[in-house]
DNA sequence: AAAACGGGGGC
DNA sequence: GCCCCAGTTTT
């Protein structure tokens, strides 16, 4: 067994992860049918972001209006209100208001479901864009987040220094049918296992194949 | 008390 | 490349 054995890899880390709560976005694309919209805005409401307080942002802005059309009938503090536990929420309220209505003026309210569109939206990274495509529509994608980033070069999988770095080099380095399942588990796995700081190594199944074990920043 | 958080924009 | 967003959780 090598690192670099994706599938044995997902093996392991299925086992690892079953005691870990689904990701809210993709549980999010899964009980609202793969809403595109909704996991779009459930994106922005995650950056920066951690799991649980994008839930509960997600389910007040939902409560209020889940349609491009209903957020732009909102004025801005009801829906800085409304996302306001996620954190960021005046950036997030504006972001959220800016795509809704450039969605119902120019794309039929219809969210867009190519990676090069959902870029040209402000506030849409590729990490969002990917997200969506993926889990709003099925296609394939690469979503790459911090945790990913840090955990591929933390095996050692891949030499990058940014996170779009590492989807180009992952684009290039994995199976289509691996691309959704890794991000899935490794953002599991990054919050509760291969954490920035203190990472739990010892509990780790993998340690024994990573090249950063007892090199990895502690405090 | 300080750093970090499922990024992305502006400069 | 660097700084900002902002309230909550971790260290």
């Amino acid at each position: 067994m090598n690192i670099s054995n994706i599938p044995e890899v997902i093996y392991i880390l299925k086992e690892e992860d079953a005691k870990f709560r689904t990701p809210y976005v993709t549980e999010v694309s899964n009980e609202a049918g793969k809403d595109p919209f909704k996991v779009l805005m459930s994106c922005i409401l995650s950056l920066r972001t951690k799991d649980e307080t994008t839930r509960e942002a997600s389910i007040r802005l939902f409560n209020l209006a889940d349609t491009p059309e209903k957020i732009i009938k909102l004025t801005i503090p009801e829906i800085e209100n409304a996302v306001y536990p996620a954190g960021f929420y005046r950036t997030k309220a504006k972001t959220i208001r800016e795509i809704s209505s450039e969605l119902v003026e120019k794309y039929g309210s219809k969210v867009p479901d190519e990676i090069d569109e959902l870029l040209e939206f402000k506030g849409v990274g590729r990490k969002t864009a990917n997200l969506v495509v993926t889990m709003g529509f099925g296609k394939p994608g690469i979503c790459v987040d911090t945790h990913v980033h840090r955990i591929m070069n933390r095996w050692g999988f891949v030499q990058t220094k940014t996170p779009d770095e590492t989807e180009i080099a992952l684009r290039r380095k994995l199976d289509k049918e691996y691309w959704i399942i890794i991000n899935d588990l490794l953002v599991c796995y990054g919050q509760n296992i291969c954490k920035p700081i203190s990472p739990h190594c010892s509990q780790c199944r993998l340690a024994q194949y990573c090249k950063a074990v007892g090199v990895t920043r502690k405090r």
